[in-house]
DNA sequence: CGTTTAATTGACATTATTCAACCCGGGTGG
DNA sequence: CCACCCGGGTTGAATAATGTCAATTAAACG
């Protein structure tokens, strides 16, 4: 852990983190400042977790939140029989556990898929948050629902979309939260997840993933390859799951076009 | 649409489903007269919407909230060839459209299943919410979390448990939240939803829902008719689902146990 | 009554899973 | 330097789960 108080330079992690996370949130325009100073008083320490290690596991109490700096993070539930399902992935700029300053515990692990480095911002949980924290609180509020809308598109993909469409989906929806955040390059999509991750979050077997992926390959849409996807033909591919971003509500990703 | 502002008597309609709502929120027990004066001040009319009518359709903007006061209503997405997805369902003390003062649009249909009554609550969007309205503002963060948790769980549902699995949890589900309202007769589930409506909420074909009651009821564990459910073996249900409430965020359920 | 809507059933097609084998590149230790 | 091993990744064949189509029944309603 390293102390933070000492170092806010303006470009310090947090600052850009917290920046990051402002970003995303141009509908609550009027907060930002309030956001960013909220964040900074009450950053209380950063947090480095080696990959594949657990973050929060399933009925924990975890008191506080994190702004994830840098690095993966799943949230998964892990059935009997060995099943697994991913349930949403947080890449840097996001909030980790952002329910848990209004619930007591959650009922999913959180792990660390790469290594990953943790803001963590301590603030008072219930009432307090709301009545002395309005910045934090609309952070959070704004996290929840825009999480809230990523789960609803996935319930859709997961209830009713074939395998291509799923898979379809999900790389759509990786390029435009990685483009948010800075973090394509051209037409390639960096990430840690081999076949098997993408499996437990389309719900489907990591045989048919790599079937999936081999019709995209054939058709000349999409490739994979250890560690990136390339993205070869973006506009079969929104079309193919008839991908809208609005439910990622960036509202400033249509303007910027 | 009826006046409310001179509809406050002790037990008026918006007055009961306030209650309801705050009766969820234990967690927030500090807020909660704060919840209840805001939902009142804010209060401006009550809406009656028959049933199969829509309330929101997709893309359209919906600047105010609703709390729901009696009635079922339909969060769904439709597809293309015909295929819909039903996101989630609200219940009386639900709040409906609770990102809506979060973003500018919702990106999802919002159907009235049954004839429904719906309190409309106008309050201002993002800074002044959080700044002047701190119990309205925890109320709509508490039900974005409650709601992305219900999601969370139902992504696990759809992506990794198989027909008999879903149905299993889908009426565990029901009947938690119909018992958290006061509306559990005994052991049976009274509902709305026909087959096709199950379908889209567990992303399986009507005609496999069917099959899967039909296995549910040869073993004497639940049985569906028309408007209701009963449900024959409760312990039987939860095992095969491996249900287990704590995602529903009702810590006052295990209290009263 | 006839008409409509939902539920039910069976035969068959499709999709996805399971199992088993094999490949391939990157360590690791002899 | 090579043999081995290991964690993915890839492939095919057999199987199971679920979907589609078509026809039938049942209940609900004017």
């Amino acid at each position: 852990m390293t102390d933070l108080s000492t170092t806010q330079r303006p470009d310090s992690p947090i600052e850009k983190a917290a920046h990051l996370l402002r970003r995303k949130m141009t509908s609550l325009g009027g907060l930002s400042d309030s956001i960013i100073r909220d964040v900074k008083t009450l950053a209380c320490d950063r947090i480095e977790i080696s990959a594949n290690r657990p973050i929060v596991k399933e009925n924990e109490r975890c008191p506080q939140i994190y702004l994830v700096e840098a690095g993966w993070v799943f949230r998964s539930r892990g059935l009997a029989s060995g099943r697994r399902q991913i349930v949403n992935y947080a890449l840097p700029g996001d909030i980790l556990c952002s329910d848990s300053l209004l619930f007591e515990t959650s009922s999913f692990d959180f792990t660390a898929r790469t290594s990953v480095s943790l803001i963590r911002i301590e603030a008072p949980q219930g009432p307090e948050l709301f009545e002395r924290h309005p910045g934090l609180a609309a952070a959070i509020a704004w996290t929840l629902g825009q999480e809230e809308s990523i789960l609803a598109e996935r319930v859709v993909s997961l209830g009713r979309r074939d395998s291509l469409e799923k898979l379809a989906h999900a790389l759509c929806e990786l390029e435009a939260r990685l483009s948010a955040i800075g973090q394509m390059r051209g037409r390639t999509i960096e990430l840690p997840l081999n076949q098997e991750d993408f499996a437990d979050i389309l719900g489907i077997s990591v045989i048919h993933v790599n079937r999936t992926f081999r019709r995209l390959s054939e058709e000349k849409i999409a490739e994979y390859r250890k560690g990136a996807v390339d993205l070869l033909d973006r506009a079969r591919l929104a079309e193919i799951s008839a991908f809208d971003a609005a439910y990622l509500h960036y509202d400033w990703v249509a303007l910027q076009r």
